[in-house]
DNA sequence: AACTATTTATAAGA
DNA sequence: TTCTTATAAATAGTT
């Protein structure tokens, strides 16, 4: 039985904190309860016991909706909605220039490949052509200087092969008297070698 | 006073609902106090009424603590959390795919341009060499058809025009002798309409 | 908001 | 946990 007011703290006694805890919980959801049904409000109760123990009552099917509606009625929240919406709005906003950037490049390969010919006008076509006029001759200018050094790499070559074939022959020739007659075949080798690179540069140097 | 049991449903006068909701309301909340001071448990009430109106408990100093703990303790929380990531994880992989498009469409208008080219191979730049010429021969093509149709129309204006001037003259000759010299006039740049009309043509069929 | 007849909640004991 | 019961607390209807 009661025995008097009971003093508002905390029940030292853990076996009666426990039962208390339980009469109470079930008090206060059932509490809860009838507060929604009598008054048409949304109610929301989350208990965690000493133990941690979940207990929980919703007016609504779901006590997220609750929870949510408590966020959104809070200024808290909206600030962070409102962060968020800002965020999503300029990841969009990111994407549709992408996309927008996505279309010019693939329109302009696609004119530089001489497609969509057919619903461009003619001065635009004239336009791309001029583009690739000047682009190829860029290219061209580049491939011939390719070439070019190309061909003095060789030669520079060449005449390293040649002064080193010479002085392999003095030296052979000055050192050895036996065997003239392979060094002789080498020396041969070099001249031949020569005149086939100054071939080569000038079939390349100027195509037909 | 009351007179019985309360029927466990919503109350229809609005007035009434009114008052039981305040007062019923402020028993609850004191309920959910002393349920967190006796038992040392945490608790949160969050209220709204019919209005919309909000009223709130908590155990803590913060109330968002214990909804956060209540989302920790469900797993809703983990499963929303693992959805976001998710979900921004895919926008990143998009947003990396199309930077990745838009630079390679770049490098590709680089190359056509005729840039970068001193860090490209020489194969590639022969590459980009014929390809260039390909598109050229395509738009060049295109650019002859398109003059020709201008020309084709050109003609066909100039001999609808041609007839009708020709009608016209042999109308006015036939039905009034009286201004003879002024008919004539017309009929001369009427054909020296034509012959200009041909020199155009043959100007633009084929250009230096 | 205050009053009060009643109902309801619950502490302690079993 | 559940039941009982004495008592405190809550509250419906009224003022």
């Amino acid at each position: 039985m009661v025995r008097g007011k009971v003093q508002m703290r905390r029940i030292e006694n853990a076996m009666s904190r426990q039962v208390t805890f339980s009469k109470r919980r079930t008090g206060l959801l059932k509490k809860a309860h009838e507060l929604s049904v009598l008054c048409d409000a949304e109610v929301a109760v989350i208990i965690f016991s000493q133990k941690g123990r979940l207990h929980e009552f919703s007016s609504n099917s779901e006590i997220r909706k609750t929870i949510n509606r408590y966020h959104r009625s809070t200024n808290d929240a909206e600030r962070y909605q409102a962060k968020m919406e800002q965020h999503i709005t300029r990841l969009k906003q990111e994407t549709m220039d992408m996309e927008r950037k996505i279309e010019l490049l693939e329109v302009s390969l696609w004119k530089l490949s001489g497609q969509c010919l057919g619903s461009c006008p003619i001065d635009e076509i004239q336009e791309t052509g001029d583009q690739l006029e000047q682009s190829l001759s860029i290219i061209r200018a580049r491939k011939a200087q390719l070439f070019q050094e190309q061909i003095e790499q060789l030669q520079a070559k060449e005449r390293s092969l040649t002064e080193e074939n010479e002085k392999l022959f003095a030296k052979y020739h000055a050192n050895s008297w036996q065997s003239s007659a392979h060094l002789e075949a080498a020396a041969t080798h070099s001249r031949s070698s020569q005149s086939s690179d100054v071939e080569t540069e000038l079939v390349i140097g100027f195509p037909s």
